[in-house]
DNA sequence: TTTCAAACGGAAGAATCTTCGAATACTGTC
DNA sequence: GACAGTATTCGAAGATTCTTCCGTTTGAAA
């Protein structure tokens, strides 16, 4: 099964308002209130809208520091890489991890107060992770945008 | 004005869930329908809950592949950063752009249909960015894991 | 043209939201 | 401790929205 247009139409205007009404929804894509309600449904339980969530705003809670992370472990064996995966899993501020190609291993995307807060985030969590051979860490002066919307 | 217990247990949940009925999130968090409802709103009205938004799903919407990428500029000149800003901003692909402090200038997130897909997207976009002087592209094997939420 | 399955629209009952007034809990002052 | 003033709570009811049902339309294949 896939999508058409209609179905692309609604995908992107619930990437970005995840509350609209159903009557403005079917309206924004040109459907009578049940059929649009009918593909929403389908579209939940076929898997391609996986959540709703809201998006908090993270100056206003005080985690306006983004700081990104490589490490490199000092293996490469599945024991190794589980364990450190399973202790990233467990930080709160830490908010993507993905194993990457190239010379670093994983990329970390973490959040913090500030500087001071990253220290601790580092030494509390970051510094006791298992089999790290190297760690770099890069602070973003500024987000220029970010969104969740992916092209559709 | 700040956050009590219940409003960042009301966050925590709405992190998770944002479409949760008002009933099922005032029982969660022990209040009355109406109590519950008054902070919602309050904590939309005060901005911190930005957005309500849909999550999809990276692999079904056949964008699996995720891409950092970072570049170095040729200069500092506010012109040169802007006229940047303003040319990454309109790349559909490109999901996050920050300002880094360090090495590079930028750090880029860019999702695509596999390494021909992100050859496209450089090829049509990145490549013709202005004022870049480097360019380094990593990529990520894997997505170990991801959340929209906040600590709070 | 006929048939069939898939998708549609409209209507109605069920569920939910939203707002109101009255009651309760907190806070600072005397 | 008593008091006043404010903030927050609760329960109820009207307004809105969701969800399902059923008859109709659409489009593709025989």
């Amino acid at each position: 099964m896939s999508l058409d247009q209609t179905d692309r139409r609604i995908l992107r205007v619930l990437q970005k308002t995840g509350r609209i009404s159903n009557a403005d929804l079917s309206e924004a894509v040109n459907l009578s209130a049940s059929a649009c309600h009918r593909r929403v449904q389908r579209l939940e339980a076929d898997g391609y809208i996986r959540d709703y969530v809201a998006l908090l705003d993270a100056r206003k809670l005080n985690v306006p520091t983004t700081v990104f992370v490589e490490i490199t472990l000092s293996g490469q064996a599945d024991e190794v890489l589980d364990a450190f995966e399973k202790a990233v899993s467990r930080i709160p501020d830490v908010l993507e991890c993905h194993l990457m190609a190239g010379t670093a291993d994983y990329l970390l995307k973490v959040v913090a107060e500030n500087t001071d807060d990253f220290a601790r985030i580092h030494r509390q969590y970051l510094a006791r992770l298992p089999g790290v051979a190297q760690m770099q860490s890069s602070f973003a002066l500024r987000t220029v945008f970010k969104t969740t919307a992916l092209p559709v």
